[in-house]
DNA sequence: GGAAAATATGTGCGTTTTACACGTAAAAAG
DNA sequence: CTTTTTACGTGTAAAACGCACATATTTTCC
């Protein structure tokens, strides 16, 4: 039952060996340690030029790329459970970074959006990024890049897609703690 | 001072449009978002069949990928401090999952490296996000996925080459905590 | 139309996770 | 060989987190 000739064919006729899947998959892992760098988040602050508690700075851009949103889909692409959103959106209120809104078509969801200083603090941190990104890719062409962004948009959406799923709290909705 | 038509000419003549960056941005924190998802931990770890707490599962996915690998360098890429990871690091022993080694050359480090009931752990976790992953991009090409990978890996480098860096802190290493 | 189920949000509260301060040991730099 | 840097670990206290539970609103279905 070793892996490293295992061949699987699709439905459709083709065949994934594990051997791409795990190069693959072993990229994916180098790209998010470094997206999850807290010396990452912690540059940008700084260059925002104002504190924020760690947990609050990925929010904070989650709003402001996605936002109007509301705590649960916040919560679902931050990785935690509503209840911790909800209080870290309490907090990013008392700061000033951004409201809650009542949304129009269902009034359930209290959407989050960035307030003036919300917004001024998230185009700086764009503006960090920005820089960083250019540095690291500044000798991409610009076709390679143009593919670049076109093949992460479509795995995005591809591993997007797998069924909230298999993981949808069964027997218990506790977690595994131990 | 808008970005909307901002481009910048890079050293060697090409350009490179906010746009694209922002598009590339944001299929990377979607890409973020799927794997920080606990639900997605949780369902590996029940195809595993073991309990495992949530902070240690990403350790032992990083330490069967990457080991044998000292704890630094596994909570660089784990985007913790090395002292919370060498606290896991020690759960882990104590589960049985993980032995610590002194490196050969370098009596500093300890290398953490899986036994053989982790070695048998992280195999099922394997087979279960090959899985996933099969289901996902079952229906790409095997060119498409040759480009994938290659473009994944690409980019990986390129931003693992930033310079770790700018945030290396400096005044104080305390964290910007508020 | 109305009861039942599902969804979105929020608070009480105990547990887990985390990092800073500090100390030791080994290697690298000078 | 002294100084600096790097790797690791423990004490301690705070931050982050999630489950149980409750409310409000929407959706489902008979």
């Amino acid at each position: 039952m070793t892996s490293s000739e295992n061949v699987q064919n699709t439905h459709d006729g083709h065949t994934l060996t594990s051997g791409r899947l795990r190069q693959l998959h072993e990229a994916v892992l180098d790209i998010v340690a470094v997206m999850n760098r807290p010396q990452r988040d912690a540059f940008m602050v700084r260059t925002a030029g104002i504190a924020l508690d760690r947990a609050l700075f990925p929010l904070l851009v989650l709003v402001g790329k996605f936002g109007p949103i509301g705590v649960v889909e916040l919560a679902d692409r931050n990785g935690r459970d509503h209840t911790t959103v909800s209080r870290q959106v309490g907090r990013l209120v008392e700061l000033g970074l951004v409201e809650r809104q009542v949304n129009e078509h269902d009034r359930r969801i209290r959407e989050v959006i960035l307030t003036d200083r919300g917004r001024a603090m998230t185009d700086r941190i764009d503006e960090a990024r920005e820089s960083l990104m250019r540095a690291a890719l500044g000798d991409w062409s610009d076709e390679e890049l143009g593919q670049l962004a076109t093949f992460m948009r479509r795995y995005a959406d591809a591993i997007l897609g797998i069924p909230d799923h298999h993981n949808a709290g069964d027997q218990q909705n506790r977690q595994f703690t131990r």
